[in-house]
DNA sequence: GCTGACAACGAAAACGTTATCGATAACGAT
DNA sequence: ATCGTTATCGATAACGTTTTCGTTGTCAGC
């Protein structure tokens, strides 16, 4: 017994003894047919478990009510904005579609384009970009770009303050008494990585630190080459007291390479990240980070990206700065030799 | 200057003066137009910029090239799957979209009927549920279960051999030594978590030692509960000296309470767990765990997918069962008082 | 009993494709 | 010249909707 082929708006409405118009315009609801024959419609409808084609409905109305999400690659904090992104989506009537480049991306600049380019205006009605490499280009449908490679320019952004982030987190660590404080930086190409970076030169100069550029790295939000590069930096004879990462990721790897040279995290040596994903609060010892509300970022990208597609007039140059707070845990504390100070400093 | 509306098959006819149907045909690579005319319409196809829509392309073919992949909630296990499904649909000419419940499954048994209903043979060819509560639904359209609920019945189904697995680890710990071996398991109502238990009872059994049901808890594979859970469990009198988590994520929770217990894994605990998700060897100490083929899992249930929907007459309980293997890291030891012994057992 | 207004409904065009099938032309064989 | 064959091409119906607009019926008001 196969299932009977699906039922289209025709054999509703000959079942119903009306015409496919009538049936339309109950389906939504629209002026024109009497209540007395729309309960009737709906009756037969439920009868026959009727659902209106979708791909029928996008042809005829010129749009798909589906928006697109791209990502290069499922990383938590993708994840994790995905999950904002699907809170933000339930209830608008539009669905969302995901697309990842499964990492292949490699520094390779335009990825997105290939992808939109077949997706816009057929398949999706607008998109978000995760991570984009390419702003301001007009892909023939809305789209706004999530804390993308260049600067906000052209396209709708969401980002988070990342200048702000890193000063604190810096600042965090000074106050505890830390002078030696290495960076272990992002990808150079990327906005965030180069705000996060001026934030920390920012509050290494209102402290009165000078930056030693030996203590700069990058990590690449990258957990192998941040490793890497930590080894490196606590195999320095005189090795920091404390070490600024660029993204959680790269944080808990430097956790790991100090826990093989045999270091304590925090007694030996302090650690903050950057985004508090999940992980920063399970790993051991719980990881001191600049939160970012990835989540909210994934909601109002989505939300924005919808204003959008129902014809609001946003300006091009929108842009949305979320503030991002520190969250003290336990991989800080004081250096060896000094007291514990203040712990609280946003 | 907005762009043009989007150039469609008549356009392109038009401009290269021939008919659409010719254009389509050429599109298509089908069989009835010359070299020359072809060679004609593909330059005024790639001057226009034209794209073949998919919407009109689906009404009209009755598919949509598109899969989709149902997930409850996008934690580690689901991303990690998703990669492995986005490895295999590259090249397949089907595009992937994800449907997350956002979590708020919640017990709800059925929530992806709901979704599927929407959407199978209206803007999907066919889906993979991940962890689905109902199998053996006829839905309309090919479905296949990843690590379903309930036993494999009626859908094509693909696993891991959870109770080798389980087994493994289990006797993993009983060749260092242990002998008061603590279970963490999964929810109750997860296939998965059924036959995981399973494998314990009988390597204990194999290893000639006792369950003492006082060490058999229920951590529902959730971090917040296990975590509760191993603080009961390390807070007994007699603690047990191992324990085996039903997934990496309890795992985790496991050790960071120890760690705050002051107990050190691997020293005075040792800790397996179960999926091997990436976080496991990213941790501090890294986790001895069982190793799930969770890339593959989504590879080998989008390949079964598509041999589905291009008309493979598969069994309909078809039952792919991938093998598990033992990865030994950090977290696991002999119990104190005892010399380490055998350290692989795979 | 007419007219006008209004509500309820349906016929048909359109959205952008693809498949079928008939038309035309070219050409070699009879 | 006629026929059959083959290669190339185009007109058209269909896919399942929505919307426009015309048709019909009803009824109030004169």
């Amino acid at each position: 017994m196969q299932p009977s082929p699906r039922a289209t708006i025709r054999d509703v409405a000959a079942r119903a003894g009306v015409s496919v118009a009538t049936v339309s315009k109950v389906i939504n609801d629209r002026y024109g047919v009497s209540e007395q024959t729309a309960a009737h419609v709906r009756e037969v409808i439920a009868e026959l478990g009727y659902e209106a084609s979708l791909v029928a409905q996008s042809l005829r109305n010129h749009q798909t009510n589906v928006i697109g999400i791209l990502v290069a690659d499922l990383e938590p904090f993708s994840a994790e904005l995905l999950k904002g992104a699907g809170d933000a989506i339930r209830g608008t009537g539009f669905e969302l579609v995901v697309y990842s480049a499964g990492g292949r991306v490699g520094g390779h600049v335009g990825w997105e384009q290939r992808y939109l380019s077949r997706l816009s205006g057929t398949l999706v009605d607008g998109a978000v970009l995760v991570t984009p490499t390419v702003v301001g280009v007009n892909y023939g449908a809305p789209v706004v770009a999530v804390d993308p490679h260049t600067g906000p320019a052209g396209q709708p952004t969401i980002d988070s303050d990342n200048v702000t982030g890193a000063r604190m987190a810096t600042a965090h660590l000074i106050t505890l008494g830390h002078r030696r404080i290495a960076l272990l930086g992002g990808r150079p190409d990327l906005l965030s990585a180069q705000l996060r970076e001026r934030g920390f030169r920012q509050a290494m100069a209102a402290g009165g630190l000078p930056v030693e550029e030996e203590l700069v790295r990058i990590g690449e939000y990258d957990p192998e080459v941040s490793a890497a590069q930590a080894r490196l930096l606590l195999a320095l004879p005189d090795r920091p007291t404390a070490v600024f990462a660029g993204n959680d990721l790269s944080a808990i790897a430097t956790m790991r390479v100090a826990d093989e040279l045999g270091l304590r995290v925090p007694d030996d040596l302090s650690v903050v990240g950057f985004d508090d994903i999940p992980e920063a609060s399970q790993c051991s010892p719980t990881l001191t980070t600049i939160r970012q509300p990835i989540r909210e970022m994934g909601s109002r990208a989505v939300e924005l990206l919808i204003g959008l597609i129902r014809g609001a007039e946003e300006p091009a140059d929108t842009h949305i700065m979320l503030p991002t707070s520190l969250v003290v845990r336990n991989s800080t504390r004081a250096p060896a030799g000094l007291p514990p100070q203040d712990r609280s400093t946003s």
